[in-house]
Order: structure tokens, then C-alpha cells, then sequence
DNA sequence: AATGAATGAGGATTCATTCAT
DNA sequence: GATGAATGAATCCTCATTCAT
């Protein structure tokens, strides 16, 4: 009985499984059947559906910076203050999975030859900037230096945390850089 | 051609002959017989040498690591500020020899799951932080602190830098928040 | 050519294989390869069925012990005396085919380390025992210990027909012995 | 300094090594370096004293058969049936070293396909059955078929007593059947 | 839609053996 | 006599991918 509109389920299916797949091996060192078992379904299928490997990991990819989007809109409905809303949700419990750290970590990687990941971490970084640009208006001097500052602290602490010993709050010791900076260089 | 006391000059041949392989390929996706080849060898000697590709990648590393410590010491003799000199040293242009960033990459990948890899970065960290609290020592309230941020700034604007254009000027960008870091929380 | 249920198909050809290509180089040192060139496969293909080498080789003793269990039964139906079937049928001309013989001698090797050879081994040694027994019941005095004897007595002189000029009837040699025995220790 | 007469010393140490190392890995799946680097040498200079692996292996099995022929010449010093030494001899403890049961084993494996390992196990097994033939004479009616019988049982119990659990006194049960044969088949 | 079947290519690793010194 | 250096060849195993059904 051929099911009809399977393939949205599937992709996702595949997508989740590839996450948690790569966080287990901890790279993309992960074999196309292991996720495709995980998800369930036959190797032969997930290539049907994405083409192959590269395409997989991308939508996860993908996946995971709309996840991370979510995640940004959700802090804004609690966080009054929009930059510390970005901040919050990009330390967000979630990103700590293992899946999750593997994932960006194999994406940096990814990043260096593949053109479509490349564009998609440009586009990701592009966005962050902006978003936190935008949040900054009016509170410090020059917006877009301080964004630039506060994304780059951003993907340095969350490497560093992701990797380490998470002792510390993360979020915290963006949030009191923040705070210097908006003391240190306040919009005439 | 001397044919005794080879090993040192096969294992540096190799090491760099790794750094140079992994940034061709962007990833530790390189086979140990590429490796030997460029490094002039056949592949049965890399082994001989080093055991296996575990080992010879984490031999890069640690040449690399090494690499970085003469580099803040020859940035010590010429710069008078052991911050900046830190911070310079950090973004030497031989940092982002593609060999170099790639290897980087490839690094955090590995010290999730690899134990000799993830106390190699830990130690690397741990350096980089102390080193930088000393050099903070007199010149702000919270020395470890402050290079806590630093350090994960250096790492933050080390990967944009790398995977993105290098339209600006790294070391400046944390060289000017030190100089906000030190007017704004002043040793009293 | 039928696309599915190829499973059981591929197994046994692979078993087959396995004891000819045992047989022409007289130990285990047989590549996957050639196993699975003879077999008609590729050697991937033959790891896919039998997940690696040794599990090949234990598949293919099975097949031979499952071989030797079947002459068993064929020789109770046409020999009346139990223990002298058993005998026969350990003599069996098709435990000389040197694919037999030469995985008999392999199997031996694998037992010292390999548990699950050693099981299988096990499991045939007492099966030997058992039956012969069972056999000798009621014809001397104290069947086990003369079983012990005799399947002894066939491994021993098995390995001496199979490695040396077989100019003697094996069987025959065994079921003197086991006439002799009958006599020296009847039952009472 | 050139040491003289090393080279029986060196022999020796790497018979002995093999032994060991073979029954270490419990079959002949064992590295010439292995060897050598037990035997306290380089190995090369294994390969320059025996040539090749196979004549290593070969040394190994002269010696141990050397070894047994000494065995015998003690036994028939303190066991007066000189058939019984030769049973208790080749019972003795030394043979069910791992390292001597694995190479016999290795040697019925070799004796397949190497002509040298042939006939230096035809030899082994013809002054057997003449020793044992010797020993019977004026005992039993027919010595030579007897000695048959006690050498394919010797090797026969030695091989399930070398494998398996060896719970029983190997030899005794051997003695008890020659003590059989003899009461049954007396010469006249 | 879905899969079992199938493989070519590749990769890490091992090793017996040779050779210059 | 003795060894470090060196390698070609081989082996097991994995995997992305294709295809017939």
C-alpha cells in the first residue's frame, strides 16, 4: 500500500536521526545506513529522498539555524532587552546536546570545501550580526563593531564550552561583557 | 643520503607533510598513504614511525601548538603590552595557512570523542588563560576573567576569520575591546 | 535471476567456497577475496552476509559438522550395529576431500583461541561421546569410558590417515579395537 | 666488538621465542618481529640465521621433537616397560604448554602444504610406531598393529586433552587399554 | 514508495623480506 | 655480526551509491 505523503515525514525522520548519529561518533564519520537505520528506513530510501550524504548533513544543517531561529523568537516573547534575548537563546540548553556541538563542529569543517555549507554558516553569521546590529541601536556608540564583538564572544564561548568543562554560565559572561560595553561607549 | 638517524627527519617530514594534506582536503579525511607520499615515503614507514593516523594527526598538532609558543615568544621580544602581544601572536598570518586552519577544525572535531585530543586543547586553553591573566595582572579588577573573555574572543574572531573573508583586521578588533576591558574595570 | 531471497543462496555458496579454497592452500590463510571471487561475489558482498572472516570459516565448520551428523543417521539406516555406523561414518570418504581436512586442521588451531570455535568443538566432542555411548550400552561393562577411548581413537588415527599415505582402512583399524573391547569387558 | 660464536646462542634464543610467541597467539599468525624482539635481536638478523620464517617454525618443531626423543630417554631410565614409558613421555607436562600444544597444531597444519613439515612429521611418527612396535614385541601377538593403535590413540587423547578440559589422566587411560590389548592379545 | 542486492573504490594496517652501513 | 631503514604486497573491512523489482 503506497502511503501517500510520507516524504515530509521521512526527510524529518532522517534529519533527527542523522543529529543524533553524528553525536554518537561524534563527526560525520557516520555511515548513510547507521542513520537511515536510526531512521527507520533503508539506506536506498534516505538517498532517494536527499541524493546523498553532503545533502543529509546539510538539511540537518539547515535544521538546526531554523531550530536556532525559534529559539531567538521564543526570547523575545520573555526578554524584554532584544540583545540579551539573542544572547540567551544562543546558549540555550539545546545547543549543548552532543548532536547539536558534533553538528557545528563537523559544519565548521564542512565549511572550509563545501560551497553550499559555506554559504549557509555565511548566512547564519550574516543573520546574528544583523540581528544583534538591530538590537543595538541606540545604546551603544557603533552598533555594528559591538555585534561584531558580541557574535564572535558568542561561537568562542560556545566552542569553548561545548568542548570543556561547562563550569561557568555561558550567557552570563556574554551578558556583563555587554553590559561594559554599553557603559563604556553609550550613544551621545 | 645518511641512512641512520632518520626518525627525527621523517616524523617532521610527516608532520608537515600532514598540516599541508589536511588543508588541501579541508578535513583529517586524508589518507595516511597521501600523507607519506608527500612526505616522500611510503606509507608502511608512516606507520613504522608513528604508530597510526591518530597519532600522526595529533603529532601535527602539537607541532602547531608548538609552532604558537615560539610565536608569542618572538611577539614578547618586540612588543612591550604581554596582552597584545598575546593577542597578536594569536593572529599571526601563519595561523590561517589553510593546512593550519583546517587542522584547527579538524581538532575540535577530534577532542570530542578523543581523549589525547581533547587534553591537548585543554591544555592549550589552559595555557592561553593563564598566560593571559598574568599579562592582566595590575591592569584590571579581575585579571582571570577578563582573559577568560579574551580567549574565547581570540577563538571566536579566529574561526570567522578563518572560515570567512578576512576583510578586517583580527588582532585590532580585540585589541580595541582590551583597551575598553581595561578604561572600563580598572585595577583600584 | 531472482532479486530476492538471495540470502541463503550467497551463504552457502560462500561456505562452499570457503572449505574449497581451505582445501587448496591447507589453512586459514585465504583472502575474503578469494573466497568470494570463488563464490561468485564480491568480497563486500560476503561481509555483508557473514559480518567478517571468522565467522565465514565457523559457518563453513558447522556446515561440515552438519555434514557429518547426516552421514551418521545414513549409516544407522544401513548398519545395524550402532557404534560400528558411527565409525564408518567417521571414516567417511568425504571427510578426506582436502577442503575437509584442511578445515578440520584450521578448526583445531582456532580452538586454542577462538571461544566460539572452542564451543563448537565442544559441542562435537561430546555429541561423538554421547552417541558412541549410547551405542555401547549393554555391550560392555562400562560404555563411557570405552567410548572415550574410541573417539579418541578415531580423531587420532583421522589425523594420521589425513596427513599421511591412507593405505589402511581407517575404519576397520577402530572397529577391531572395538572388538576387542567387546570381548575383554562384556557385560555381565 | 664482533662476538664468535653467538650464532648457536642466537638460534636457540629465537626457537625458544617462537615457541613462546606461538603460544601467545595460538597459531602461526605471529610477526618474524615478534619473535625476534622476544629473542632480544632485530629481525633481520632472525632472518639472517634461519633464512625465513618457515625454517624459524621448522627449527622450532626439531626441537620440540628433539625435546619429546629426550623425554623418552628419561622415562625409560625410571619406567621398566619401556611401552609405558613412551606412553607416560608422551603424556609429560612439557607438551601441554600452550606454546608446544599450538605449535603442534600449527605443524599438523603445516604438514598439509609443506613438504619439510611433512616429512619431519612422518619421521616423528614412524619412530613412534617403531619404538612402540619394539617395546611390544614378545608381548602381544601382532606388535606393529598394536603400535598403530597406541599411537593414533596417544595422538588421539592429545589432542582432546590439549583442547578441551583435561580432566582425566591422559596417560593412564592410554595404559589401560595397552594393559587390555596385551591380556587379549597375547602371543602365543 | 521502498528495499534487498550488489559492488568498486578506498583505507588503515601488517609483515616478510631486503639492504646499506 | 647486527641493525635501522625501508617497502611492496596483501588483507580485512567499510561505505556511498546504484539498480532491479
Amino acid at each position: 500500500m503506497p502511503k501517500i505523503g510520507m516524504e515530509p515525514i521521512r526527510r524529518d525522520a532522517l534529519v533527527k536521526a542523522t543529529i543524533a548519529e553524528v553525536g554518537i561518533h561524534g563527526s560525520l564519520n557516520v555511515s548513510v545506513s547507521q542513520i537511515a537505520k536510526r531512521a527507520g528506513m533503508s539506506s536506498a530510501l534516505a538517498h532517494h529522498y536527499f541524493g546523498g550524504k553532503d545533502q543529509i548533513f546539510l538539511a540537518a544543517m539547515r535544521y538546526l539555524l531554523r531550530e536556532f531561529r525559534q529559539e531567538v523568537l521564543r526570547a523575545y516573547r520573555t526578554t524584554p532587552d532584544r540583545a540579551e534575548a539573542i544572547i540567551r537563546a544562543s546558549f540555550a540548553k539545546t545547543h549543548f546536546d552532543p548532536g547539536t556541538v558534533a553538528a557545528w563542529m563537523a559544519f565548521y569543517v564542512q565549511a572550509q570545501t563545501n560551497p553550499a555549507a559555506r554559504r549557509l554558516l555565511s548566512l547564519y553569521q550574516r543573520r546574528l550580526r544583523s540581528n544583534l546590529t538591530h538590537s543595538l541601536r541606540g545604546q551603544v556608540a557603533d552598533p555594528a563593531e559591538v555585534a561584531d564583538v558580541l557574535a564572535a564572544l558568542i561561537d568562542g564561548i560556545y566552542i569553548r564550552r561545548a568542548l570543556a568543562a561547562p563550569d561557568t554560565d555561558a550567557a552570563a559572561q556574554v551578558l556583563s561583557l555587554l553590559q561594559v560595553l554599553r557603559a563604556a561607549t553609550p550613544q551621545t
